[in-house]
Parts: C-alpha cells; structure tokens; sequence
RNA sequence: UGGGGCGUCGUCAAAUGGCAAGACACAGGGUUUUGGUCCCUGCAUUUGGAGGUUCGAAUCCUCCCGCCCCAGCCA
C-alpha cells in the first residue's frame, strides 16, 4: 500500500471521518471568473478533485460571481476548458448567482432574527467607524434600526430604490471584537451594474464572507479548502452557518504557492497582458495553464508537481527547478525524437557521391520500444549546428574542429577537412571526409569517437521559426525590486528569441499544433497554434539539462 | 504595541516522546551513438533561540526571536 505521508488536511478529513461527521466527502474549486488560471490554481484543483477522487465523493466546479463589475464569461469557459485539460471532471457545475434568491431568503432571516441591520453611513464613515487593529470600533448610528425598519429598507434597496454605496446591509456581531471581520461585516452593498449571468435582474450582491459560506452549505460541501489569508475570515464563515443553522461546511486553510521566477498573482498578470509585456494570457512565457499549455507542458507535469510540492500551512517558496523538472521527466518518457537544426551552417561531405541518398534507422523514443525507428535519408550535403562547430575550442569541448574526428548521429564518422568562410570571416560551409566503414555511426575499429551530432538533410528538410522561450524574469523574487522599481523591471529581456531559418526533417511537415517532441540535443518543443502549413511554427517548451553549459559558464 | 497563523537541509517537505524520510538543487564517479536518460556516492550529530520536564525531546512546558495574514461596500 501507498506508504506516502498524508498531508494535514487529509488527517482533518480521516479523523472527521472516524468521529462519523460525514459518510461522503464533498470538496469545490471556487475559482472567480475574472482572469484566467494559473499554476497556483492548479494546486487547488489537484488538491480539490484529487481529494474527493481518493475518498470517493464528489468535487463540484463553481463561479463565485459575486461581483458584476470584475467578472466575465469570457473567463468562464476559459477556466471550465483549463480544469478539464488538467484531467479532473466536476461533480456538478454551479454559480454562485444562482444562489442569489437563496441568499437573499437568508438575508431577510438574518435581519428578522435581529442579527443585520441595514447601514446608512458612506464607506468613508464605516472605516472611522470600525477602529484600528490595536482600538476598537464604534457602533454605527444605525444599528439600533427595528427588525421592520431594516426589513422594510432592505427590500427597497433590492427594489432599486436607493443609490450606489448609499446603504449596505451589515451583520451585527461586535464592533469591539479583536477580529476585524467580525466588527459588523457587509453582508450586501449596492452596485447598479449588469451581472454577466443574471443581467440587471439585481442590484445589491452578497459579499464574499456571506455567500461562499452559503454557497458551501447549498452544496453540501464538507470540506472547504481555500488559501490562508481566509484564515482570519474563518469566524464569520462559521458564525454564518452557526446562526443560520444550516449545514456546517467545514474551512481549512492550505499555503497558496509561490514560484521562484514567476509572478503568480492575477492582478500582475493581468498587467502584463494588458500592459502588452506579453503576447496575451496564453502566451507561452505566462505561468497561466494556457500559457503553460501551449508552451507544451503536459497536464501531467503540472499534476505530478502538485503532488510532489505537498500541501501545508506554512508560506513557501517553490524552486522553478521543482516544476522543470516534472516536465523533463514525463516529455522524456513520452516525447518521440527528432533531428533538427536551430542554427544552421551547411557540412558537406567531400568524398560522399553527389546523388546517393541513405537512409538509417532512427529510434524514435529511447525510452519507449513501442514507439519503433523512423527512416531518415542522408546525404552529400547536410546542415549542422553552427554551435558544434569551432575553429579554435576550447579544453573539453568534443564537438567538431579541424581534424577531429565526430559522429554523426546513426550515419558516418566524419573528420573535419576545411571551412569555407565569406568576405566578413563567417563560416558559410564546412568541409569534412566520411569514413565509409562507419556506417550506422560505429567505429570499425573500436576507435573512441567522443563527439555525436545531430544534422539533417538538406534537401530533404524544409526552413521553420523556432522561438525560444526562457524564464519570464531574471530575478528569484521579481516582486522584490530594487528601491521600490516595478516588478516590471525584474522581468527577463531574453525572455524569448525567435530563430527564423531552423531545418526540419520533412516528416515535421504534417503535424499538428500541439504535437510534441525532443529535438536531440537541443530540448522539448511542440508546434504553436499559430503554426501555418506555409510556415510552421515551433515553441521551446525547456531545454534539456545542460551539462555542458554549465561547464561553459564556469570557465568564464 | 489587538487578533489569527507559521518557523525542520540552498528549495519544497516527512517524522505525532524512541536512532532527523523523500524529492529538487548542488558536488563527485560510472554507463552512453543525445554533453540527454539511467546508475552509484556525498550532502541537517541537529529542527529559529534559551531554559525546563524525561532514561530519552523536532515533538511536552516556559520565556524570547523572526516571518506571514486581517483595518475593501474585493475575493
């Protein structure tokens, strides 16, 4: 059986369990439908569904619209299409504003039990009102208004009677409480705006401490899992349901996740879509699930990474390198191997016939039999990467160099006869000597051959853009700026180069957007849906560890 | 300086009074027709600090220190 430690949450929910609370457990993903998803919600999602999965119940999908003025249904189906990308199928699908007829029903109880009051002062005022952290508040004027009173103004303001932010209904708990969510919280505020879903049919909304704990106990909800700044909201959460005696949902509250290099924050992001420092919120630098998505990272890398990052309360930082990793681990199981050349200068093979073409057996995926080989043609003239290449190398480096012997991966051996350069000193073509013994790429003698290049045919190879992507910000934390900068300064100008004249194997040519694969040597790359028969597009999605960078680096 | 939380390796994170898991990162070595993968090895005598209880403490007690959250008619 699985020996795998459970985290705090799932021992709230055995020992729950144990006490015979509930016999199903019952979990949400409560996403407000005002900008996309990213990484840190898929934490939510995996931790959400895959609990309910693991104990059998249920986790339903739901859209806490409680506030017109921020929300959209552009996002709606965005979020829906990310939570089933990520392979998690809901329960059942809800809005919070279907609940709005419910919650207003207990809105009224609220008041006729005496416990809400409708409030005149200005928003201005219920901050003077409500004290500081270290003095306590006030009671408002208004407090003392009759049960009819605040019953009678309270279906006016639901009548339109009354103007913006003129009045809001408010819980009466304790102005003089040490929690500052308790000192007589808005239940309702007035905002004459059209809600996405239910149009002008309503012109107060709920407020969150007030819906999303009714929104839970409608739905049965057992466990409601959210991040910890709600932890102080508990109280209200519960003194909701407790007064309204209706199904006690049970919060916990987990470490939302932080990602070193990233910005994980919707009001940030959304900057940089808006602020255009990015293609928009899918562009593939984005930590969004749909920036992340056609990037080419697999939904099972982000699902294995939310599980290996663990869930607990304290506030973290995630290494990126955590995140990187999954990726490699499950596109080098699954990604089928290619030969292509990001940058590339012309090799031709002096004493290879003109017109003969070979073709050697490629394996697909070393690490999958199943996926078989590919037949790849060689001949006369190649294209290798200019960076394999150097007239002057230093120690260590075992690529090709004048009269060094290299491999040219499942072809020849080739020794390096010449370069011949243009007027400005650049390489234009190299030269070099096949030995015909060597075919499939062994020595006939046993001879050590410590360098192996990719390459490809050039007439058989057609040109494509590559666009290389690296991390979105060059600092650790981007929101830790120097002297109060913009993040916005923390952000990487590399962050993508685009290679226009990469050769292809011709076999790429019939692929489809989001097709994935290993370019040998170089990492992972998928086809970008802007990808066009015409001109095909490419994205890198991570390179492949770089040993040899990193010995590079450290001689510098 | 009110209230609510949290401090275990560089980064995540287990251990629930009985010899401080694991992963990533890093370092070294081996295999290799990808400088990839894979395989070995190393990497916290110590758990924010100081006392105390105990045969025995990361776990219990006391005091101290540090960090996060709350003063929206946002969620």
């Amino acid at each position: 059986m699985e020996e795998k430690s459970r985290d705090f949450i799932r021992e709230i929910i055995d020992a729950d369990l144990a006490a015979g609370k509930h016999t199903e457990i019952v979990t949400r993903f409560p996403p407000e439908p005002n900008g996309y998803l990213h990484i840190g919600h898929a934490k939510s999602i995996f931790t959400n569904f895959g609990i309910a999965e693991e104990y059998g119940g249920r986790c339903n999908l739901r859209f806490d619209d409680t506030n017109p003025v921020k929300e959209d249904t552009e996002f709606v189906e965005a979020i829906k299409n990310d939570v089933k990308w990520l392979g998690f199928t809901w329960s059942s699908l809800h809005f919070a504003s279907d609940y709005f007829d419910r919650m207003y029903l207990l809105a009224e109880q609220l008041i006729t039990m005496g416990l809400a009051y409708v409030c005149d002062l200005s928003s201005e005022e219920v901050r003077a009102y409500r004290g500081t952290l270290t003095e306590s508040g006030r009671n408002s004027p208004y407090r003392e208004r009759t049960v009819e009173e605040n019953l009678d103004l309270f279906r006016r303001m639901k009548a339109g009677e009354f103007s913006e932010g003129s009045r809001t209904l408010r819980a009466k708990i304790d102005m003089t409480s040490p929690t500052m969510c308790l000192r007589d919280p808005a239940m309702y505020r007035i905002l004459h705006k059209t809600h996405h879903r239910t149009g002008n049919s309503w012109c107060i909304y709920p407020m969150y401490d007030f819906a999303h704990c009714l929104e839970d106990s409608t739905e049965g909800i057992t466990h409601s899992l959210c991040t910890l700044e709600f932890e102080v909201n508990r109280p209200l959460y519960d003194w909701y349901l407790e007064k309204l005696d209706i199904f006690r949902s049970r919060q916990i509250e987990f470490a939302r996740l932080n990602l070193s290099y990233t910005v994980v924050s919707k009001r940030y992001l959304r900057k940089l879509v808006e602020e255009h420092y990015v293609s928009g919120w899918d562009d593939p630098r984005m930590p969004t699930l749909s920036g992340l998505r056609r990037r080419g990272v697999p939904a099972s890398a982000i699902n294995n990474f939310c599980s290996v990052i663990g869930l607990a309360k304290r506030n973290s930082t995630v290494d990126i390198a955590l995140l990187e990793h999954s990726i490699r681990e499950q596109l080098n199981r699954t990604a089928p191997r290619v030969m292509s050349v990001l940058d590339p200068v012309k090799l031709l093979i002096e004493n290879y016939p003109e017109d003969k073409t070979e073709y050697f057996d490629y394996v697909v995926n070393p690490e999958d039999d199943s996926a078989g080989t590919r037949a790849t043609p060689f001949t006369r003239e190649l294209y290798i990467e200019q960076d394999d290449f150097m007239e002057n190398p230093p120690k260590k480096f075992f690529r090709m160099t004048p009269g060094r012997e290299v491999r040219l991966r499942y072809a020849y051996l080739v020794t390096c006869t010449g370069v011949t350069k243009n007027d400005d000193g650049e390489i234009t073509e190299i030269r070099c000597a096949y030995d015909p013994e060597s075919k499939g790429g062994n020595a006939p003698d046993g001879r050590k051959v410590r360098g192996t290049l990719h390459w490809v045919s050039a007439n058989h190879s057609f040109p494509a853009e590559v666009r290389l992507y690296d991390r979105l910000f060059n600092t650790e934390n981007p929101m830790n700026t120097e002297n109060g900068a913009d993040f916005t300064s923390s952000l990487n100008p590399d962050s993508l180069n685009t290679a226009m004249n990469c050769r292809m194997e011709n076999h790429m040519k019939n692929r489809e957007p989001g097709f994935t694969c290993q370019f040998e040597r170089k990492g992972y790359f998928c086809i970008d849906p802007d990808s066009t028969p015409e001109k095909m597009v490419f994205n890198r999605t991570i390179t492949l560890r770089e040993s040899w960078a990193k010995l590079k680096g450290k001689k510098k």
